[in-house]
DNA sequence: ATAATTACTTACATAAAGTAACTAACTTTA
DNA sequence: TAAAGTTAGTTACTTTATGTAAGTAATTAT
């Protein structure tokens, strides 16, 4: 059983942010309003999955979807206000990255 | 393939806070000190994840894991300096959820 | 000796993620 | 007109991660 004493909005967000993808298809998107594949390639998730996280943002008012019919159809995803409001949040974990992270190979265990 | 433009390190960070449960771990740990039945009955993980996540946290060196032989022995997690200087991007966590998520039921989806 | 406690581990079931091939609508090229 | 290319996905299948429940070791209490 899940006796939480967390606070369930937090529980929620930490909810969202853990699930694979979600943070990065984010933090891509401060980069201004993008199509499918560009999101596709700059982060390396495949088809079916962004397909997947675009829905699930989309219903929480996270990313905004918009259809611009030309040709080929153009679809152009951005971060709504909600959305948007995650830059400080995704700017702390750069930070955190930056001062406590190594590239890799060196995986500090010893 | 995985062609990423994206810095090495954000995507670090963002595959330990991507694994399930360990924000919500980070998060409680930052009360203090504890111990690992505590941990498991605050935010409702089940003893094998949080034993493979602790196990892992302490890899990274982010936590701590000390004994203390008493009886029944005791042992204790806690943040180490790593560990601890994600408070600011919880507190983002926090503040984010605060203002934009609401408590459940009411799903915002219209 | 039996039960209880803490901090785990093991075995197995289910859910999520990875991979690759396929589709729809349209256009360009041959 | 047919074949091939483009974007934005979807479908089918495999692998990995997570959930669940029961078991273990060391120790103390009854």
């Amino acid at each position: 059983m899940n006796t939480t004493a967390l606070c369930p909005r937090f529980e929620k967000a930490m909810s969202i942010l853990s699930q694979r993808w979600t943070g990065l298809i984010i933090y891509q998107m401060l980069s201004g309003p993008q199509r499918f594949c560009t999101i596709e390639s700059a982060i390396g998730v495949s088809g079916r999955l962004l397909s997947e996280r675009l829905k699930e943002l989309e219903n929480q008012g996270i990313v905004n979807r918009e259809v611009f019919p030309e040709t080929p159809v153009r679809i152009e995803y951005s971060l709504t206000e909600k959305g948007l409001s995650l830059e400080p949040l995704m700017r702390e974990i750069e930070k955190w990255s930056q001062t406590w992270l190594e590239t890799d190979s060196t995986a500090k265990n010893d």
